[in-house]
DNA sequence: CCGGATACTTTCCATTGGGAAGTAGAAACC
DNA sequence: GGTTTCTACTTCCCAATGGAAAGTATCCGG
């Protein structure tokens, strides 16, 4: 691995290729707030995540968690019962992502006020 | 304003819905490159911004460009000469955004690693 | 008078995402 | 014994979104 002196890796076009695919990953909608219930709600099973979400359609939710699954953030289990039942829960990779991400909640609970009179400012323009 | 005991603004139904439609708006990758580039480069014109992001249209760069001079978050300069020239930046409100998304950097660039193994075993099975 | 420079805007088409209905299979109800 | 129920999806259809490329406006230099 390339390393800086102070033991930070370098950035590369390759390694920037790479940040940039999992920013792209991590930067969407539905993944921070699955993400937020999850952190918020411990472990959960499909359908009550649809409801902690809110507004997303099955379809998406499905894939968002095949999504958060393959990258490591989130662990499903499957009870082989019938009626089904699978719960989700991060991982602790998904934890520190959720941490990282804490920043940003904190950021817009403090400014949501000042984003909406930027809004009426620009818009009676 | 509703407030707790500490000082701390309450969740209501009403806080929720504001702080998950801005949620909803800076969760996009186009918001977060664009930040990010501003960020690292002061003042910068459409097209170089354009570059810089990388890879989005300008149908697409215009959109976000606008989304977040509306929502207070940049500046936008026109310079009333030919051929145009209109430049961008971060305004505060841009700059404390993008400092909260420093932890999601950050979080990426230690774990990319980790993300791309978890996929690989994911992959084989 | 043509081409170049910049910041868009528009058009067309492929991809994405929402809504609703369908699926599986045992168990509880009538 | 047939029917409904329960959960976690999957599929289908259609509307909205986003990308690629071409068009627009305007002046200046050759």
């Amino acid at each position: 691995m390339v390393l800086s002196p102070d033991g930070t890796r370098q950035s590369t076009p390759e390694v920037d290729a790479l940040v940039r695919e999992i920013i792209e990953r991590v930067a969407d909608k539905w993944t921070m707030l699955v993400l937020e219930a999850l952190e918020e709600h411990g472990t959960v099973r499909f359908t009550r995540l649809g409801e902690l979400v809110g507004g997303v359609s099955q379809k998406m939710l499905t894939k968002t968690l095949r999504q958060m699954e393959s990258d490591g953030l989130i662990v499903r289990t499957v009870y082989p019962v019938i009626p089904p039942h699978v719960d989700y829960q991060l991982t602790e990779l998904g934890h520190t992502l959720s941490a990282a991400f804490c920043g940003v909640w904190q950021w817009v609970e403090k400014n949501y006020d000042a984003v909406h009179s930027a809004r009426r400012a620009f818009a009676q323009k």
